[in-house]
DNA sequence: GCCGTTTTCGGCCCGACTGTTTTCAGTCG
């Protein structure tokens, strides 16, 4: 695991002892704030130290930026084994069991001795719980659901997963005649990797239309089982195991609404911060003023009675705020709301953007497909380009090449390319980085390609020194135009290398080689933050669908998902270029 | 614990829901 997620992870553990241990809660949401920023950050926490620029991001203080220092030293926190020893580590993962929060955990363990989850279950079933105070039959019985659920479901889900049956239910709802309007919202909308559920967010055009909007909604084909039915709200878990919540509201709050539920929650609480400074205050209702907002009218699951400054649409509500509309993909609290101020937000590029594929396979290793049919299924999506790259002689599983066979290939994309003319043929290779950063093909074979990807497959779990040099060393191949999925994570899957970033960030800068976004699932590698990291440091980035069939090429949208989210442009994404602009690139690095 | 054109002290987002309550605490998103 690399320094920062160890470091984040010590953090969140940090802040879960503080609820425990019944301190401010303000005190465990900075620390989870540290969490999360350590987690996100590419910077090199060993360096930050050295040259005191830890205490400059904002959100780490003095003390965090002590426990930082002294674990980037020594390996360990003393006030981090001290807060440790005074809570049995049993109590943490009891936490994620939905329905039960710290102060019961507290509450148990400090009352009925409780530290494990056993110890839990044991304890509810001898009837000690009973005696505790504000401890009823149901709240009892809350929690025994709770683990329940907790131990068959619980999982978060893939993006790839999830969005094709969000889209399907979106389009049933949108098609229902009492229905105006309807959108995605959530982790989804903000096209996380993973997500836990699927939020949908619809306005009927009558508004005492709810319940019956709801009650279509739950005989959908694609549900099976109902959680919630009622006029402002259903839940239901579909036949995959996945819940999805439809709120209901009327369509004059349906920006607000949608706002409010598409999060994140980080970027909500900064949005109301704003509301708060100006007097106002923001909630899934609307924008309102605060003098007006609390004489006025409040009824659950109803529009407050005033009127408000904003609430129809986004739009409007960023407008009143003094910041324009962003896209959901930003929407996480790492910026964008001082962007949004500032008018600096980046055009993200969109999938229009993209003019063709880098990496991709045939028959000639492990594709299912012809050069031919790759070519056509290109020309198809309307690419101008299309680079074949496939494996290196070390991918013995993969078919991979030898030197001769893929002088051979090369020949033939070349022959198909010039059949075709409607789509420039780039005849390359997947080469594997091998564990000491040296190339599966000297230099005079690679030199007779015109594009080289190369990648690491094998030795995924060595230090982060060596996974460093590795890299280093392809990248300084003037034959290596692309790093290809650089860390080998895999998400569910694997961590993959952890190498120093911003080192390789900066080679790949200098020396003209694109980092890629692999966009197939479950790589999705480089990640959003590391990928934003590497356009900071001025590297270029190359989204790839590393297809093996004509059909792959349709996982390009999620590399643009993760390219949105790292707030890439179309200048930032060599995919975007013109193949002519590919050749001078080439050409560049080849010197 | 973090932060500062309302503050170096005193705030820190907001509403809904549930359960165990006679006015509120805990949890969730």
């Amino acid at each position: 695991m690399s320094l920062n997620s160890e470091l984040s992870e010590l953090f969140g553990l940090f802040a879960a002892l503080m609820d425990i241990r019944g301190e401010s809660a303000f005190k465990a949401i900075a620390f989870s704030k540290v969490s999360r920023i350590l987690k996100d950050t590419t910077i090199d926490l060993k360096a930050a130290v050295e040259d005191g620029s830890l205490k400059k991001i904002e959100g780490i203080g003095a003390s965090s930026q002590r426990i930082i220092e002294q674990y980037v030293k020594t390996g360990r926190s003393d006030d981090f084994e001290e807060v440790a020893a005074s809570v049995p580590p049993g109590l943490i993962p009891m936490l994620q069991i939905p329905g039960l929060g710290p102060k019961t955990i507290a509450l148990v363990w400090k009352q009925c001795g409780v530290t494990t989850l056993e110890d839990l279950v044991k304890a509810i079933d001898e009837g000690k719980l009973a005696c505790l105070k504000g401890m009823g039959e149901k709240k009892i019985q809350g929690i025994n659901e709770g683990i329940a659920l907790r131990a068959q479901a619980g999982k978060r889900i893939g993006i790839v997963d999830a969005l094709p049956i969000a889209e399907a239910l979106l389009q049933r709802l949108r098609e229902l005649p009492m229905v105006d309007m309807a959108e995605v919202a959530g982790s989804l909308r903000r096209r996380c990797e993973t997500i836990g559920d699927v939020d949908l967010v619809c306005a009927p055009r009558d508004e005492s239309a709810g319940a019956a909007v709801a009650a279509a909604f739950v005989k959908f084909p694609e549900v099976q089982r109902i959680v919630v039915q009622g006029s402002t709200k259903a839940s239901v878990i579909t036949v995959g195991g996945m819940q999805v919540d439809l709120r209901i509201v009327p369509a004059d709050n349906f920006g607000a609404a949608i706002q409010y539920f598409t999060g994140s929650k980080d970027h909500n609480v900064k949005l109301r911060g704003l509301a708060a400074q100006a007097k106002m205050t923001l909630n899934e209702w609307g924008l309102y003023r605060l003098d007006a907002y609390d004489k006025g009218d409040k009824k659950p699951g109803m529009a407050p009675s005033i009127k408000p400054v904003a609430s129809k649409s986004e739009q409007e509500i960023y407008k009143a705020l003094g910041l324009s509309w962003m896209e959901p993909e930003l929407r996480e609290n790492r910026g964008e709301i001082e962007a949004a101020r500032d008018g600096k937000l980046p055009r993200l590029i969109e999938l229009a953007d993209i003019r063709g594929d880098l990496h991709c396979h045939t028959t000639g290793s492990d594709g299912q497909n012809s050069i031919e049919e790759m070519a056509e299924a290109a020309i198809a999506r309307g690419y101008e380009f299309l680079a074949i790259t496939d494996h290196s002689k070390s991918q013995v599983i993969a078919k991979g090449m030898s030197a001769e066979r893929l002088v051979q290939h090369a020949a033939n994309i070349r022959k198909v390319g010039e059949r075709l003319k409607k789509i420039t043929l780039l005849a390359g290779c997947e080469v594997d980085i091998l564990a000491d950063g040296r190339l599966d093909f000297e230099d005079a074979v690679l030199a007779e390609l015109d594009w080289v990807v190369a990648s690491p497959h094998v030795s995924l779990k060595q230090p982060s020194d060596k996974a460093t040099d590795r890299l280093l060393r392809a990248i300084d191949n003037r034959y290596v135009n692309v790093i290809g999925h650089p860390t080998g994570r895999l998400i569910f899957g694997r961590e993959g290398l952890s190498p120093n970033l911003p080192k390789i960030f900066a080679a790949a800068a200098q020396s003209g080689t694109a980092l890629e976004i692999n966009a197939s699932y479950p790589r999705l590698d480089l990640c959003d933050s590391h990928a934003r990291g590497a356009i900071e440091a001025g590297a270029r980035l190359s989204i790839n669908t590393d297809a093996h069939s004509t059909g792959e090429f349709g996982e390009m949208r999620y590399g643009i998902h993760v390219a949105r989210r790292a707030w890439a442009t179309a200048k930032d994404v060599i995919n975007c270029w013109t193949a002519a602009q590919l050749r001078a690139f080439i050409a560049k690095k080849r010197g």
